[in-house]
DNA sequence: ATTAATTTCGTTTTTGTCGAAAATATATAA
DNA sequence: TTATATATTTTCGACAAAAACGAAATTAAT
């Protein structure tokens, strides 16, 4: 069976998506991870992260028209759906919840 | 070259550790994992988180003394080290960052 | 034809997941 | 007492899903 939840560059990849929202194709996606995250990544693992979100139903995606520059093909371009921002969402208030939770003493200092 | 960073359940198992600051062991840790996250999971997959989370310098453990009751065998204890708060840190970072850059359009209503 | 921007494909490593076995403690029966 | 049963926990071995890459294919302008 498929997996069920977020895995960790899968959210950072919705994130961005979300960030860009009108622009989010896969260079773009590409270069403000790399900004964002501080990590270097292939293009090859975002078209497969976004790719599979895709099929996770939290993302969707249309082609755009070729631009006028060279080389310029069509993009094809992501939004994130309802039940993508529902994940983030969950995501998140999982974590704001942990980190409220540790104690003063649960870090050396 | 091993894995640099938290993965999805790595970061949650690792803030529960922290949640948990003198009791982390696999079965309060599952147990945690499973209320806060809302989400099912086996002490298998648990206990293999958290060796890798070590192998990693995330967490470090040492063995309890043996409890009095039935099957009270010694438990081994988790705790994050530096490092680990250093990760967590710079996680919880990146998704602010992200969060905030969202513009409102982003989602549909 | 050549070159540039983008996406698609096939493969490998890392993370996530589980069931079953092993270890070690208390409880109970003989 | 001593063997046997039962409870709690950790360890082991296997497999599935997610992350990552290099290279190939596509499609546009030069």
């Amino acid at each position: 069976m498929k997996g069920t939840h977020l895995g960790e560059l899968e959210e950072i990849a919705l994130l961005v998506v979300a960030n860009l929202f009108d622009n989010a194709y896969g260079v773009a996606v590409k270069l403000e991870i790399e900004e964002k995250a501080g990590r270097k990544i292939t293009i090859s693992t975002v078209h497969n992260v976004l790719q599979r979100l895709q099929e996770k139903g939290f993302l969707v995606s249309r082609y755009s028209e070729p631009t006028k520059e060279r080389g310029g093909k069509r993009k094809l371009l992501f939004r994130v759906t309802k039940s993508g921002q529902l994940a983030l969402e969950t995501s998140r208030g999982i974590h704001e919840q942990l980190w409220k939770g540790i104690p003063r003493i649960a870090f050396d200092s």
